[in-house]
RNA sequence: GGCGGGUUGGCGGAUAGGUUACGCACCGGAUUGCAAAUCCGUGAAGACCGGUUCGAUUCCGGUACCCGCCUCCA
């Protein structure tokens, strides 16, 4: 069996990887707060994960791989949603209101997700679907004098456990210094984190032991991948901006909760992500989402290809010029693989992914092949970074009927052969190329092919 | 202020203590009516200063610059 290595954000090394259990490999993902679109930086995440998700399976088998990864759909900002349809004047409950927001948000999530090629995890938990759980769980905390109830919110007690803050590296009197945290008069120690509030009667609530309330963000990652992955388990994934507080606070929950488990044994954080060298924000007007790309033309094939163009663990750079190479290698390998069954993925794609998801040097060796004129090879292969699959090759053949266009520019270069007159071939070829159709003549005969910045539409004023 | 990460050829972007990354672009050649595509080939790098080493772009330390997190943003 090869070997799997992985950059452990815990240890900070690069570790070979041994599953607790080979025939049920475990891993957590902390998915969207469904409270809108998936911007872009939502999408690398899901990309990263979903192809060490196949390299797991191709591995250990796809029976033998459980993959969650969770909805938070408790949050404010749903909640702020809701209300504003209200105001407008919807007369449905809040609790009507907000389940139309998730319903629709995770609806699009997937829509995003299945062009991206991302296949669904095992489960994909909602945090409303685990407030019993959450209950429990907090409850032992508290019995286990871990956390504490006070005015209506339950507390963890930060002080309770003592490798507060190894993940991130920090102490907690490093913390306080920084002076960036709440205070609240509730609180024993500043940084003590909600694991329970009060809920209004505007706000989604439920009946809990220290009144109607609802969970604080952090406890539904801890309690769900309890209840479906164990108290202990092998890898646990996400943005790196979740390392603090977010997955500090979850190993805490966790460890506290399980003292004889070790929780995630493997923590994984993807970098962030950056638009043409800039942090995206709505305030640089360079804040967009999957689906503007989507709907701008750009396939998901070549959003996939360009997340996994950089390494996880490295800022990565949307650039539009990165898309349009991207397009045209997948253009290529596509009507390379074309009509080709796929073989056995190759040693040295394998390789580069067991070496801490070495997506670049995958492709990399995928460009080996494709050199090397193993179409069956790469389209095995390919497939382990899901690319190149059947289903998502739609946006390569659209508008692809260019035989009557081939047809004219074969006889009229044949009669320029002829005539020497090559004023009309040249002129029907440059606007051909202006359209981003791609002209090989040859001995053979007239070959037109879609290229990068393809416009069917400006064909129809060639007809 | 605290913590973490980065700095590779024109651009993007990997691996490896010593041998060509790779892609795009460029240049030369084959091919072509001219091109395109394809094939072959050339050139081009490792922020700066030290240290370890027979040898470092790769390990260690420092400097500079950049970025992220510390605010329920992946």
């Amino acid at each position: 069996m090869v070997t799997i290595r992985l950059h452990n954000s815990k240890t900070r090394k690069k570790e070979v990887f041994q599953p607790l259990d080979p025939a049920n490999v475990r891993m957590y993902v902390c998915g969207p707060t469904v409270y809108d679109r998936a911007h872009l930086g939502n999408g690398r995440p899901m990309v990263v994960f979903d192809t060490l998700y196949r390299l797991l399976r191709h591995v250990y088998g796809a029976d033998h791989v459980t993959y969650v990864r969770n909805f938070t759909d408790v949050d404010d900002k749903i909640n702020a949603t809701a209300a504003a349809r209200k105001a407008a004047g919807d007369p449905r409950s809040m609790e009507a209101l907000i389940h139309e927001r998730t319903e629709e948000t995770i609806g699009w999530y997937h829509a995003d997700m299945d062009a991206l090629g991302a296949l669904r995890p095992t489960h994909e938990p909602r945090a409303t679907e685990y407030i019993g759980p959450m209950v429990a769980m907090i409850e032992g905390l508290i019995a286990g004098g871990h956390a504490y109830a006070k005015e209506g919110h339950v507390l963890f007690r930060v002080r309770s456990y003592k490798d507060y803050g190894a993940l991130s590296g920090r102490s907690v009197d490093d913390m306080i210094a920084g002076a960036r945290v709440e205070v609240a008069p509730f609180k024993e120690d500043p940084m003590d984190f909600v694991l329970w509030k009060p809920s209004s009667e505007e706000e989604p609530g439920w009946a809990s032991p220290w009144g109607r309330g609802r969970p604080g963000w952090h406890i539904e990652c801890s309690a769900m991948s309890y209840e479906l992955l164990g108290a202990s388990f092998d890898i646990h994934g996400g943005g790196l901006d979740l390392q603090f507080p977010h997955h500090e606070n979850e190993i805490a929950q966790s460890c506290c909760a399980h003292p004889k488990a070790e929780f995630a044994r493997f923590w994984l954080h993807n970098e962030m992500l950056q638009v043409e060298g800039k942090k995206m924000s709505k305030s640089l007007g360079n804040f967009f989402t999957v689906r503007d790309l989507l709907d701008q033309g750009v396939p998901g094939e070549v959003i996939r290809f360009v997340y996994l163009s950089t390494h996880y663990r490295k800022p990565m750079d949307w650039t539009a010029e990165k898309a349009r190479e991207a397009e045209g290698t997948l253009r290529k390998w596509r009507a390379m693989v074309s009509g080709v069954d796929a073989g056995a993925p190759v040693a040295s794609v394998i390789e580069a992914l067991c070496d801490d998801l070495n997506t670049a040097g995958a492709i990399a060796a995928l460009h080996d092949l494709s050199r090397a004129g193993d179409a069956a090879g790469l389209k095995a292969s390919a497939g382990l970074l899901g690319l190149l699959d059947e289903g998502m090759g739609g946006w390569c053949d659209k508008g692809a009927d260019l035989s009557d266009l081939a047809a004219r520019l074969a006889s009229l270069r044949a009669e320029a052969m002829t005539t020497k007159n090559f004023a009309p071939v040249d002129a029907l070829k440059s606007a051909l190329t202006d359209a981003g159709v791609e002209v090989r003549m040859s001995k053979a005969g007239v070959e037109l092919l879609p290229g990068p910045g393809f416009d069917p539409a400006k064909l129809e004023a060639l007809k």
